[in-house]
DNA sequence: CTGTTAGCGCGTTCAA
DNA sequence: TTGAACGCGCTAACAG
């Protein structure tokens, strides 16, 4: 392996100067053309071509945006809701001629992943940002913005109204008549209980939740509650589960990832009129789902706006606001029906 | 924005070097508890974290990994089919406590990423490695496993047997008695025709539909022949725009994405008796379209060795063979059916 | 065993 | 057009 050709060997060929080289690829205009030229063919003939570390470190950035995983790879990059999320920040990186580097924990520590990585700004979503995590975004300078997370003054945020969409995903359900019903929530958080006080996005929907019960005077003791990771795999276990000790007329996901598992399951148990609503809209994917009842969020347009968002900060403009709400919606499909009296 | 901590603030308040602190923080048993305990407390006081950009240029690596995009982040994202990639890359990633850096066209140029792309490697999709690009991947000294790429004795790659696969592909067709067909395949490489003789895996493709043909001594040119980008869209576009002029009674697809996207159409139009055939196999994604029928292959595994390989090159393992083959397989779903002669 | 000095990695840029 | 300093951490070589 032999070693790379270095600036000073295109200066040591030609005889020019590093400063001259330097300048011969970035402000041509700063020396002759007569130099440019020389130093140009010389690179050429040596196979140089400037080092882009040691390029991004004499000038103090990286040329790159990070999008933090809150959990392993498996789990995160398995929710088609998170990839819409990962190509919205891409497409705004690729405007800005950056790249879009994703972080995963290292050695299983989210605040290890955050300590060394190589990148400008952060993204990230449903994390709960702890005293530490943020300790670490704040001696390195790091700004960070944070989709889907614990509502709190000190951070840049991207979400929906969740409680407001939650309540109103709720009362669809009870619309059509439902009252045995489950609720397959996202996993808290695995520190959650130890920020008992963190408003996470689960505990702000299921204030939503409560809402919606309340407005139709039903005892919160009569709904079956679950937590399932936002994958495919999730619901189908999590549906098992509550289906082998009760029996639901409609279950309320989440994520559509979970619902598309619950109505698998529902599906291989001939159990198909059991409605089902879910939380994400990630029709976008799977044009073949239409028929997934849904509370529709734009994941790309949540990830458009926070790489948005990082990159003004970047350019070091302050009157970004640090509450960045998107629109929500009810999308009707097929799979809540009016509840049957048998 | 105040000046960032360094290791010589660190030296300057506890008294001792440089040397000492950078061992008290990569090791820590080179130097007495005491004064790593000084180091590690001033450390904090001060806010330090060492700058994972100066650690790395020092080291000589990155951390990371990239992914190299072949078109625009919308294109290439969109895929699902490139997400299982990704997937499979990231884990590995993941598990060697790296980085994965998605690397989009730099001023819509794949070149122009690569020449400043901060990776220890990069792993690309589909993409005809052109003497420019090799020449920068040579220069940089920087390893490139190519997954879905044209084939090359001098580049490391990752793919099934194309050609066979869609041989597999159509004969399923014809078997079925369809002979009014129309082959969706997917986008020659924008600069194809500036490589009449690389192999593309559409060429390789196309070689074993021709075999197919041969095979059931159907003259190629009773079937229609489009090209679409390998996204739900595309597919759209294309059926639609095959569907104004002729009436095939089956749709063979190059990729899944593209099946969906002609299933929508079908299903508009109310041409569910026209058969589709796909390409790639999502199903893991899609666990709501079963009933697609496809030839599958694991994306997420092409990542996983991709990325194999890469790791292995990096750690300077010369007996690395040049090709992986990766096995494929029929998928029955419920699109393709007999062929109804009305 | 503990700790230090000095120089390196590679391009950028200020002052001349 | 250039010499020299700089960014920041790592580490070989060396001294006590």
């Amino acid at each position: 392996m032999a070693k790379r050709t270095t600036i000073q060997d295109i200066a040591n060929k030609t005889g020019y100067s590093k400063t001259a080289v330097s300048f011969a690829f970035n402000s041509p205009e700063r020396i002759s053309k007569e130099a440019v030229g020389r130093i140009l063919q010389a690179a050429k003939e040596l196979d140089y071509i400037p080092d882009p570390m040691a390029r991004n470190f004499s000038l103090g950035h990286h040329m790159a945006l990070g999008f933090l995983l809150p959990q392993r790879v498996e789990t995160t990059l398995h929710n088609p809701y998170m990839q819409q999320v990962i190509r919205g920040v891409a497409e705004v990186c690729q405007e800005h001629g950056y790249m879009l580097t994703l972080i995963p924990p290292l050695h299983s520590s989210v605040e290890e992943a955050v300590k060394n990585a190589t990148v400008d700004g952060i993204i990230t979503i449903g994390l709960i940002i702890d005293k530490n995590i943020r300790g670490v975004f704040r001696r390195r300078h790091l700004p960070l913005v944070s989709i889907d997370g614990a509502a709190d003054d000190e951070i840049y945020s991207v979400s929906i109204d969740d409680t407001a969409a939650a309540r109103m995903q709720l009362e669809k359900v009870l619309e059509k008549g439902h009252r045995n019903i489950a609720i397959i929530s996202l996993p808290d958080d695995a520190y959650a209980d130890r920020f008992q006080n963190a408003d996470t996005i689960v505990r702000r929907r299921k204030r939503g939740y409560l809402e919606a019960l309340k407005a139709y005077s039903i005892s919160q003791s009569s709904i079956i509650l679950e937590a399932a990771d936002a994958t495919i795999d999730g619901g189908i276990k999590s549906a098992e589960k509550i289906l082998s000790s009760s029996h639901p007329t409609c279950f309320v996901c989440m994520s559509d990832a979970v619902a598309i598992g619950v109505i698998n399951v529902l599906s291989r148990q001939g159990l198909e009129d059991i409605s089902v609503i879910g939380f994400d809209g990630i029709v976008d994917d799977m044009a073949s789902v239409p028929e997934l009842t849904t509370i529709y969020q734009s994941g790309k347009e949540k990830g458009l706006k926070s790489a948005e968002i990082l990159f003004r900060l970047l350019d070091g403009e302050v009157d970004t606001p640090m509450q960045t709400l998107i629109p929500y919606s009810f999308h009707e499909g097929e799979t809540l029906k009016e509840v049957s009296w048998k």
